[in-house]
DNA sequence: GCTTGATTTTATGTCCGACATAATCGATTA
DNA sequence: TAATCGATTATGTCGGACATAAAATCAAGC
């Protein structure tokens, strides 16, 4: 079995875990070829059926790819499915990386503005019931940092499934493992989050009334005072 | 062995689309569970290992949830990583789903705009001389479409490359899933290419110029024409 | 010494049966 | 009616075996 197994974990999504975590951080480089499975199996202290599943998990993310004989590759960084959850909390478990916070930012910028124009279009109340609570509850948390986050997370992501669209819904998976990953480390440089909050209820009530451009418009600028943050962060 | 084996498709490669297209097409709803797994090792005429890794990857994309003696259970479509290359594979396969056109038109309209002023601001010469050469390959395509699709869409992914935003980058994989399955289609009802190379070679040029605006309203107005194309199509 | 074809080796692909165990279900008891 | 307990069951994990595609090696011919 092997060791480190948080709750619910598997021992092939275990494997899968330190194998993609491994793969990022350049100890297997792409084009080179992993260890044998029997070579996997024991360096885990697992089967060879436990390795080969979690060889299984990492090429559906484009991480590997394995052929008889030839064994198993790492596949160039640019097939990687970088917008994967999963693989996403891999980089972050990982170590810093230079450029992933301001790249995810400048993704958010680019989508989330779009996000919120389609739910001021889309009008699903219940949608927009979700945005407004998750914004009471930021309300609520004041200038707690810590209780901030969370419903913070919240609020972007009732926004991108307000809009109606699913691939912009697949976003807040994404942004959850990443910001999930984030809150431990800003949490201790971030400004106390209370002047932000104004710019929150502007997005909604944008939202609330329908108007698309509005919406965008407060969101981009909502997402550049994050820029701004970041970017204070970067010179500490 | 699985039947209908395409190239370099293992069997559990195979189980986990036929499967996976299973759910999405609603065969196994959200919430169900899926036949245990000496049941599918039947149904599929494989052993139990190769329905497990199958299991496995589509555990990974987001699709199921498996539990000692609970069974394996189809997660709610808001789980489903709808970004995933395979996955979006699988749904165009599954048949033709209300919106889905739009909606990645929609999230294209977010995203490679943005990529073309990163694109335009980031200035790494030889990702520029990519999409040079694919638009070059348009013009020569000419007005002959099936030729054409091919540059068109190195084109679009060589802007999300040049972007150097590996997020952004992570689309090329998206649009090639979805695109490719869809020129099938779309070739019968498409106009003739012809006349939006020029706007192609707008967005070329605003990037080589280094005008990040420029690129940006340049592609945008490029994909607004893609638009007006998908809505020509939809009333024919 | 190089090229080509044959042979051998090897690592993955697939299978089968077994055992462990977490979770579900039904019966019993308080 | 609720809690507990035992049985059942479906996944989790293991080990060994065989098939086979591809890589490596070897031999023959030029």
């Amino acid at each position: 079995m092997p060791p480190d197994l948080p709750a619910h974990e598997t021992g092939s999504a275990a494997i899968a875990r330190q194998l993609g975590t491994s793969i990022i951080r350049g100890v297997h480089a792409p084009g080179s070829t992993l260890p044998g499975e029997l070579d996997l199996a024991i360096q885990f202290g697992a089967s060879r059926n436990l390795v080969r599943e979690a060889i299984k998990t990492l090429a559906g993310k484009g991480l590997v790819l394995s052929r008889k004989k030839a064994g198993t590759r790492v596949r160039p960084r640019a097939d990687w499915q970088m917008l994967d959850p999963d693989l996403l909390g891999w980089r972050l478990q990982a170590g810093p990386e230079f450029d992933f916070a301001t790249n995810l930012l400048a993704l958010r910028e680019a989508i989330e503005p779009a996000a919120a124009a389609a739910a001021a279009r889309h009008q699903d109340r219940a949608a927009i019931d979700a945005v407004r609570e998750a914004f009471e509850r930021m309300v609520a948390a004041g200038t707690d940092r810590a209780r901030f986050a969370e419903p913070d997370l919240q609020f972007h992501k009732a926004i991108l499934a307000a809009s109606g669209n699913e691939f912009m819904m697949a976003f807040g998976g994404m942004i959850e493992a990443a910001l999930a990953a984030f809150i431990g480390i800003s949490l201790r440089h971030s400004e106390a989050p209370g002047p932000s909050i104004p710019m929150h209820g502007t997005v909604l009530d944008a939202i609330a009334a329908a108007d698309p451009e509005a919406a965008s418009a407060a969101m981009l600028a909502l997402l550049a005072r994050t820029r701004t943050n970041i970017e204070k962060d970067a010179t500490r």
